[in-house]
DNA sequence: ATACCTGCAAATGTTTTGCGACTAA
DNA sequence: TTAGTCGCAAAACATTTGCAGGTAT
């Protein structure tokens, strides 16, 4: 399996793209976080490493990540992008607590199932989808008792 | 069962706020439109009855509309509010054609069967969720192959 | 050498807010 | 009468874009 770091520089050869230090930082710091970051948490971390990179760079670089299929955009309604790594990183969803933040992946092969079930009763091809289920979290639950 | 105005005026007195006029125009407008309107069609819709009225008044109002548990806000990822009519309608998915933006409604208790168990495993209490299929529908399949 | 990129600032588009005038009860 | 609303304009955000100067190949 080639490494990110391989896929993403053949993906900016193939486009005719560069190579540079700043979206060689970007993709080394997005592939360390092991969560969803916002693009503003993008930003902080690169800025500690490179503080004369600008926001708008995160923005495009991001999205070429995302076009070389190693990053996948999220939107949690919480009024900003995030991003999350797909480089072996299978389809899933998530359940985000409403009181704490915290995000936990799920993956159902059930649920692909109904899915395409429900697609395909509607004549519907499926290019991608999302799920997402908003609640309290087992510790949030239990401070809420006491 | 009450109207869904009966039901608005009630919430709004129970509030300590007031029915205006505005505020019925929007709601028979919001509830009159059987699809999934972002803000600015709503805005042009109530212009037509009341051309005097401002967007913010939109804003404030499908809010409140909102609360009072007669619509719910969808994000279809396109940058702006959406809301739908949830008086009498029950809870249900879409499945969004990526080609003409027709949205299609699904219900599926096995789905909502399966969200149970997952929110279960994970000690999870759920408020509320939102599944949304992108792709290509039947009729933008057809087209293509032509 | 020469595309391509970057950082900055300005522009954009959506949504929210402050406020004086107005209105429902 | 008077708290609550409205319309407007300005502010607040997130995101995108134009451009002059810098960089990778």
């Amino acid at each position: 399996m080639e490494s990110a770091k391989t896929i993403f520089s053949q993906y900016l050869r193939k486009k005719g793209m560069l190579y540079s230090k700043q979206r060689e930082q970007i993709l080394d710091i997005f592939l360390k976080t092991e969560k969803h970051p916002a693009i503003n948490n993008l930003y902080d971390l690169v800025r500690k490493k490179n503080p004369k990179i600008g926001l708008a760079t995160i923005y495009r670089t991001m999205e070429v990540i995302c076009d070389a299929g190693l990053a996948r955009k999220l939107d949690f309604g919480d009024g900003t992008k995030h991003y999350e790594n797909k480089y072996k990183h299978p389809h899933h969803h998530h359940l985000i607590c409403l009181k704490c933040g915290k995000i936990i992946e799920i993956t159902s092969g059930k649920l692909e199932e109904i899915q395409r079930q429900l697609a395909k009763k509607h004549g519907f091809t499926i290019s991608r989808d999302t799920m997402k289920i908003f609640g309290i979290c087992k510790t949030c639950r239990r401070k809420e008792k006491s």
